[in-house]
DNA sequence: GCTATATTTCTATAGTTGTTGAAATACGGA
DNA sequence: TCCGTATTTCAACAACTATAGAAATATAGC
């Protein structure tokens, strides 16, 4: 990741509204939610949500997809991996970073099982 | 983590001084740099990377001590793995977050040998 | 105590960000 | 085609953030 999109997907999470819409989408897989749902949840206007997923999509944290006449939101787990990994980079030395990747995988394809998964593979 | 430290942590890395800051200190471990090495080496003014150092501080990111005129600032690795798994909580599944604790305790006391280190621990 | 160095604090200014409400666009169904 | 729902875009305003330069503070050595 370059130092612009670190500083954009940054700018876009520190934000009251946006990081709890970002761990709210992180928590749904690429299921994702739709829009209006997402405005309930949070209780923020329309107007305003819009604004602020704009903000995330630009960032390339969360993607939007229409499902008929719903927007579809879902977390860009890419996007956010390289972000971790951009922020401890060198930080255990010779060039590694210390964050692994989140892979949600697991957990949308098995049907969430009681027990926790394992650990996502670093740089899976 | 809570989200009022989050979204101070974030908003202080969302920006470019204070993101090279970060990450500079995070490459030089416990031994951190003296304020004015770090203004020379970003090439930025003293009056300005005193406000960029002290958002840092107050975002809990870096610490400073004195040493004789010196201020040496080093990076709070503690914050920054608070931070990773605040932002991947629940990324895969039941509470659990993905990113593990960067521990930069190895690299700095064992004289950086050539080769990469063993990864950190999670939740080391 | 005086001087030099290292760094911070203060003040002013320019630029960026978030909120609101009203109007516009996109889609689906009668 | 007309209507209703879902969502975005626009415009105006208030609040916050970053920068520069000048002045102030802290420390060390003479």
């Amino acid at each position: 990741m370059e130092e612009k999109r670190a500083i954009a997907a940054l700018g876009a999470l520190a934000q009251e509204t946006r990081l709890a819409l970002f761990r709210l989408l992180v928590t749904r897989g690429p299921d994702g939610l739709p829009a209006g749902v997402i405005a309930d949840r949070l209780g923020v206007q329309p107007s305003s949500l819009s604004f602020h997923l704009a903000q995330l999509v630009h960032a390339g944290l969360i993607t939007q997809r229409r499902l008929s006449r719903q927007l579809i939101y879902s977390a860009e787990y890419g996007t956010m991996n390289a972000l971790l990994a951009y922020l401890t980079e060198n930080c255990c030395g010779h060039g590694a970073a210390c964050a692994p990747a989140c892979n949600p995988a697991d957990r949308f394809t098995k049907g969430e099982p009681d027990e926790a998964p394992a650990r996502a593979r670093v740089r899976g």
